[in-house]
DNA sequence: AATGAATGAGCCTTCATTCAT
DNA sequence: CATGAATGAAGGCTCATTCAT
């Protein structure tokens, strides 16, 4: 079932690629046609602008990744147990998903787009309320530490992604004491 | 009747500046000579090109970095006191160079220059010695738990820096509180 | 409605013009392509750069060039008849080319095409086999003196091209004088 | 006696160098100013502009080059012996002066310089009488048959001096055999 | 005489975007 | 829908020339 989004499809697969290899401003519209297997106009036809295109890859990993983190039955768990799933799935995205979190760097470090990730990784999609349960402080009724939620994320999620793109090989031994670490700096 | 490098400095103070607020690829040479109030030829008479430019602005920010972070009289403290000052130096230092550390994540964020941060802020400068005594796990010798040097790096130092850029008034505190978070998380 | 490649010739010859007129340095693209009539980026459609630009013009004239050389029908002549047929070919090429016979000069001049011209136009295209049968020495089976190809090519051709180059109204009898004296010059 | 002009000769001796190592427009004032140990300013101490630095080795190439062509006994010479004479002079000083006769090439290259060299070698400097008394065709009480001097030329000092460039190691037969040639073409 | 820092016009090249087909 | 030729502003860099010291 070749839909008509297909070649929308392509050309954010591709650019994604090439944007990884060599970042935002080595990645003219013409190369991504070409590795695209299509035209430069037709590009065109799906996005408005380079720009937008690039929003639009944004959007589309940042789904994914929404998706990613609230995997498992978190619902059901403690909060120790949830908020280590929650940690390595996140890990377990990103070591999956290097070009993403990459491209996410990348698209953070633009000059434009400073938008908090914190606050992000809770409010953007529909998994909102599982991990919003999570990630509670104890004057939120929560079980952690009563820190600013950027602390928050970045003594958990924010090292789980970082650790993923940087490291290749953690054994599991490895990766379950650093979210033990994790878990004891945030929770009280 | 400035010294000799006068304007080596005054254009590598703009670049930062500029890189800040618009990034690398949209700083052209003739905008940084302009603000700089020199002439884009004189900028290539102290750099060899854009790329060396960068290159030197980031040697200039590692520099003032390093010595920033080992900053007080860390050797006759406890390790848990050490660890401590340095995590506060660094919060301090990228809370007074906001530019200094946004650069640093741009500049890592190149195609071409990805250098691992944790290694790096161990073992750049004269400061070395003092730092590695503190940031030894217990198989070398340390009180820190045995995780990656990567991990650790994440849960201290890196944390402090991202703190340190995203937050703007933080009170005592809290600033405490998170480094009393990192330190459980990393000691053993 | 033009051919395909209706703009690279357009563009090939006024680079024809300007060069022999200004000189390779002295020839901007940007003139270039306002004399052309075109944007300078089309340039680079056709062409990956200045130096390549100026390589395809060498080819095209070259090609001519040998056409021109070896046209009559020299295969059905005395030697003596056809070497001055094609010496006569040169002139007359020469002569209505002008602008291409600076060039070629002017290209040869360039520090890194030094290749050597008395072995070039005898081997370049489909004609070498008509030409190398008259340019062809006594220990060769030829009636030409024994003496290096180089030297042969600057009592012959290289004569005709300079003088046509030079030369501006030079009558039948002058012009077969200067065949005759050639002949006597490489010839048994 | 390290006269004042000592750097003049420098400058134009590294000049030489540069222009044939590559070419004019490769060769830039501040690298010329380095390869003879001193400044730019100098430079333009010296010599009003480029263009006039450029000419200045000219008339100096052309000076040591007309000297070279009038030496030996030549007026006490038959014509024949006297024309092999200044033949082998040419073709030894371009022999032993590649650069200096490259260089030439690339002047007469300049879309500026386009001065008759045929002319030139037998009007400009003192040696004058001397060549001209030999380059004399029949109508004007020579031994050289009737031809426009520019084709003499060719046929003479023309060949000696791109043969003299090209060619690497001539024998002193074939050289011998060449100038024999050469004088069979232009003698009655 | 001599230096070399400083200037700035100009060069080659790239690339987002448009539009006729 | 689709193509890719065409545009032209803009970017990095060079270099002849000047001038304060």
């Amino acid at each position: 079932m070749a839909v008509l989004s297909d070649k929308r499809e392509i050309i954010l697969e591709n650019l994604l690629d090439l944007i990884t290899e060599r970042g935002f401003h080595d990645t003219p519209m013409s190369l991504l046609a070409r590795k695209s297997g299509v035209s430069v106009g037709i590009i065109y036809h799906y996005f408005p602008s380079k720009e937008m295109l690039i929003d639009a890859l944004y959007v589309k990993v940042k789904l994914i990744l929404g998706e990613a983190l609230a995997s498992g039955d978190i619902q059901n768990m403690t909060e120790a147990d949830a908020f280590k799933r929650v940690w390595l799935n996140a890990f377990e995205f990103y070591s999956n998903h290097k070009k993403e979190a990459l491209f996410l760097e990348q698209y953070k470090a633009l000059p434009d787009c400073r938008e908090g990730e914190a606050a992000e990784f809770l409010q953007k999609d529909k998994n909102f309320a599982l991990l919003v349960n999570i990630f509670r402080t104890a004057s939120q009724g929560g079980v952690l530490k009563d820190l600013p939620m950027d602390a928050i994320y970045e003594l958990s999620i924010g090292v789980a992604m970082r650790l993923a793109i940087k490291q290749t090989g953690l054994d599991e031994a490895t990766k379950n004491a650093i979210v033990e670490s994790c878990w004891t700096a945030v929770s009280l």
